[in-house]
DNA sequence: TTGTTAGATGAGAATGATTATAATCCAAGA
DNA sequence: TCTTGGATTATAATCATTCTCATCTAACAA
């Protein structure tokens, strides 16, 4: 079992990125926990081990992450930016209000029906939804 | 059958709103026709009508209008804005690369399944969602 | 009709998330 | 160790959207 360290290293130079110390930190901090990250919380995070780095440094590499594959976006239309370092395909439960976002489980998706009624041309590989609602906070107070 | 000006007056005296000017522009700008707006767009279609009309003003009476149901926001989510006059619920395509969005019809979604996975409190009347993909475009330069 | 006033509008400044710029720095191969 | 292209930093710029506030007007009462 090799260190998250090593970890790192090998996936930065299977996509030909090199390994910098900044990048080490920055996915370290996402993938340690389970969880919908900001760039920002991100940024406070990662300053308390690397005091120097910018916060463009950590929008640009959390960008550069995800198109290689190795963070996702939470939600690929949302107003700002959250990312998560579980790669298992699921989807999101979104709170119309807040704009709060968690996890929801389960095969609720009729992939045959879904694709039948898609417009011609449009690619449905993994197609990934985002299910609207309002939270229990949100609900509660009318 | 009444005129959609008669119409407007009748919906915001409903809700308690000045039919203003401004008002009725912007709302038959939307609802002329079936399709998804974004603000810059009715403002440059308003202006034609209201030379004197500012962007502000449309802004804040779109988002009145969605508050009152007048109109519905495609997205809940989004990161700009866009509006339609089509009430009748129905679920949305997403392009995760260009951000387009188009209608989707059918009933592809298990509400029972859903509700059973969605976390206590949550509300999930009216469950609209949006489901992303490659848009016809997209997919098709790699 | 006229006067009153709460609410609506318009112009421009402010905001906040994100990206671009350009000078400096450094990881990795020779 | 040297070289070099990519990476990082600080800062300025962008862009959609919202705020501020002076001005205007729709709706109601007289
Ligand atoms: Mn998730
Ligand atoms: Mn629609
Ligand atoms: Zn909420
Ligand atoms: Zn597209």
């Amino acid at each position: 079992m090799q260190s998250s360290h090593e970890q790192f290293r090998e996936l930065a130079w299977k996509c030909g990125l090199a390994a910098t110390h900044q990048r080490q930190v920055i996915y370290e901090a996402v993938v340690a926990m389970p969880g919908h990250y900001s760039p920002e919380s991100i940024f406070a995070e990662v300053r308390r081990r690397t005091p120097s780095i910018s916060l463009a440094t950590v929008y640009k590499n959390l960008r550069l992450f995800v198109a290689h594959g190795l963070l996702r976006e939470v939600s690929p239309h949302a107003s700002t930016l959250l990312v998560e370092g579980n790669l298992e395909p699921h989807h999101h439960l979104v709170c119309t209000r807040c704009k709060a976002v968690q996890d929801i489980e389960g095969d609720f998706i009729n992939y045959k029906k879904l694709s039948r009624h898609a417009p011609r041309g449009f690619d449905l590989t993994q197609p990934l939804v985002e299910v609207f609602g309002l939270c229990r906070r949100c609900s509660a107070k009318k």
